[in-house]
DNA sequence: CGCAAATCGGAAACTTTGCTTCGGCTCAGC
DNA sequence: GCTGAGCCGAAGCAAAGTTTCCGATTTGCG
């Protein structure tokens, strides 16, 4: 586990990093964060890179190793994560409204809950800075006290923890290699929507789209 | 992907295996199926042969390359998955009592699906065995008649199909790394149990254990 | 009991795959 | 236009896994 890190540094002295290669950064940051939750964590660096349209040597420039780049990631979808939830907190009507377009939509929750529990290695990256960790306190804390709020309101089931919540989800989300890529977008959301149905007290709702058959998984 | 095949040669000429070898070969199949089931069809040879107490060699003596120690297995597990399935539907009352007994204790089942939705490799090796392709037709059929049963019987949602069984299944299925060990094999009957509560109409029952908390998973 | 063939295991050879660095070329910014 | 920050293709490494070799051991039968 190094400490290097991509950050700019403060703009102390000289000049700051030219235009193109600010944009370069960023566009590596949206890819990777991006193939990382496509591929999970261990994704080679080298498919990151030419997702950004970059070569790895440009990508090795802005984060001088894998840790630099998983931190990089890491952290931006840990307070991404941490403000979206705090915003469906904040709009939505009932903590179960909340948590389900927590859970359904949060792009970037996706990706941190995947950093902290499905891969060995970004978690050990993530643990270990300070600064992701209170983010990542900050989302589990808002999405704990909504699932006990919606358990107090009797719309979500008691047997289940937050603990439950995390690992259910980061199973659901991934995606199976084959599964005919084009309807793989629907059958995650169908996923999802049958994770909720099943949290939830009472009648839920029909899940999306259509029955998945035996030939959608090419059985 | 080779043709190459460790089954025993019919009896014609010469004398069959000795009997060390014999016995080997049966602890090499359970072997990786235990550990093909928990890590997954690209776990490592050297693992297995560890597992089963015998070194990477004579694993290699008896099936000579991945392909054909996939194939074994696979063939065996799809075989136990056809005559379990079978088997539940014939003994219990209801189809929802036989879908449930399937999906929540046929370990070959779950290595089954494994091996045709969730590993490219496997998928591709048990496709091209036509044996294999017979028995995997069969758990296929039982299984999709028992849901339409139960569907018919109004105890099963009528909104998922077989394709969807079989993915939440392959997902949630799946260990995550980490997550103190001791308590995996708990925390996965309480996802499956979640999984058959969301499948089904009506009331379910509380899920085995106690809720996952944060800390359950090192968050 | 003793031999020959079958089988085994440790270690070496080879392959693959992904990470990281190098060195010359290019282009943004003054 | 100059100049250094920044880019890319390609080469150098390292780790991990697969597969093969070969001398040592064991089984099964006479």
């Amino acid at each position: 586990m190094k400490q290097t890190d991509g950050s700019q540094r403060p703009p102390t002295r000289k000049r700051g990093p030219r235009a193109d290669a600010q944009r370069n950064r960023e566009s590596i940051l949206a890819a990777a964060a991006d193939v990382f939750a496509r591929s999970g964590a261990e994704a080679p660096v080298e498919e990151i890179a030419t997702a950004a349209g970059v070569s790895v040597a440009t990508l090795y420039r802005n984060f001088p190793d894998r840790d630099a780049l998983i931190r990089g990631v890491g952290r931006q979808a840990f307070a991404v994560a941490r403000a979206e939830a705090v915003a469906a907190v904040a709009e939505e009507a009932t903590a179960w409204d909340a948590l389900a377009r927590i859970l359904s939509q949060s792009q970037s929750l996706r990706l941190s809950l995947q950093f902290v529990v499905a891969s060995p290695f970004a978690r050990d990256v993530m643990m270990s800075d300070p600064e992701a960790g209170e983010s990542k306190r900050g989302i589990l804390d808002v999405l704990e006290q909504a699932l006990r709020q919606a358990q107090a309101d009797g719309t979500v089931r008691t047997d289940v923890g937050a603990g439950d919540l995390a690992m259910l989800f980061v199973l659901l989300v991934r995606q199976l290699p084959l599964a005919t890529m084009e309807s793989a977008p629907l059958a995650l959301e169908r996923r999802v929507a049958l994770m909720l149905d099943a949290l939830r007290v009472g009648p839920g709702a029909p899940l999306p789209g259509r029955p998945l058959s035996r030939e959608d998984l090419g059985l």
